[in-house]
DNA sequence: GTCTATATGGGGATAGAC
DNA sequence: GTCTATCCCCATATAGAC
């Protein structure tokens, strides 16, 4: 059987794994209704009868994805309220941007679930909510203390959550108007320096070029 | 019978509309995978078989509302190069944002797409760009003059895309932040005020009253 | 032209063999 | 504990009745 991969045997905990990343590539491709056992299962290389022995039903593995994602996001914060708004907003959106390409499929997954009318999401979404809040609490101070210009900050974090994920979700049209092959990567420095100017210049500050790096 | 809807006999292009509308709901929320002709069929109240009478497949019935879409966008002009840059791009966010208000589900369905891998899309995506790149010729005149600050005009064009989109896109995620109900309405015009405002900012423009209204 | 009855395959999940 | 054989339902689609 030369033609065939040699698969070492795998343990357990390595097979959970490969089943959480198939997951991840199903549901943030084609939601929760869309994937199927079938497709995660051959993408972790078992049978389908198999992969159902390893998890309780393709609903828990959807939820327990989906948490995973929202208690990661919500360890982040927001920055220090006390410290220069062009640089905790150059840092916040630094760190959203890096998590758009390192994990985009994670960023997809919130989306479709979003758009999917969030029925799965909607009890969990309080964490984030919360987390918002406290940034919100920041921004708002900032602007009393006229450090950023008036503007509602609900929704200026939600701007800068729309133009940070959207190198995650829709990168397949980022890729064709920047025409850049699927395979190849994008010029992440570049993106960067653009989005961090463009959010900055958005609330009125003007970025040092240390924030745009 | 009551309680039953009294449903006048429809004619042919009638229950073609129904069906279109039905279908784009639930390839909105679920994408070409996770819609299914049942749901569609009950969404416009055909029976499975029914609703097989009046479309080709399911593919094709997907492969034409997204057509449909992209044609519809394709009309759409950025706007004159040797207008008033800022209230050219006011009048751009205010119809696309017009757009994520009034028709959400063609959003929705566009975005399903484009985070699915875009292979239907794929084929039909250099329609848009050409639109856009439109635009790009006019934003680079703008920053050639000085008229807006040096960006790249490809990402800021897509950065207006992201912020205006999202409002459709991710309309649950909107609501639970900004605390608005399901049946509720958003607020439209702090939205257009806040969002006009952040895309002229973030060029280096200060909005005038008249642009924000 | 319109819809009912039906075919055929793929969907998630499990009983029971190893 | 692990996986094979199998279940049953729902999916898309069509042949043929009206």
């Amino acid at each position: 059987m030369v033609n065939e991969r040699k698969l070492a045997k795998r343990s357990r905990p390595e097979i959970q794994e490969d089943i959480r990343q198939a997951a991840i590539q199903e549901f943030a491709l084609h939601g929760l209704r869309g994937a199927t056992t079938q497709s995660i299962a051959e993408r972790a290389q078992l049978s389908k009868a198999q992969l159902h022995y390893y998890i309780e039903s393709k609903e828990a593995l959807y939820v327990e994805l989906l948490q995973g994602v929202v208690d990661e996001w919500s360890r982040e914060s927001f920055g220090q309220r006390d410290g220069d708004p062009a640089h905790v907003l150059a840092s916040y959106v630094k760190r959203k941007l890096a998590f758009s390409f390192d994990q985009p499929l994670l960023s997809k997954m919130f989306a479709n679930e979003l758009i999917s009318g969030a029925e799965v999401l909607r009890s969990i979404l309080t964490q984030p909510r919360t987390r918002a809040g406290q940034a919100v609490q920041t921004l708002t101070q900032w602007i009393d203390e006229g450090r950023i210009r008036a503007l509602d900050p609900w929704l200026f974090l939600m701007h800068i959550w729309a133009v940070t994920q959207h190198y995650a979700d829709f990168d397949v049209q980022v890729r064709f108007m920047m025409r850049v092959r699927a395979g190849q990567p994008l010029d992440r420095a570049r993106i960067v320096r653009e989005v961090v100017a463009f959010v900055l210049h958005g609330c009125g500050l003007t970025p040092s070029e240390d924030d745009l790096a």
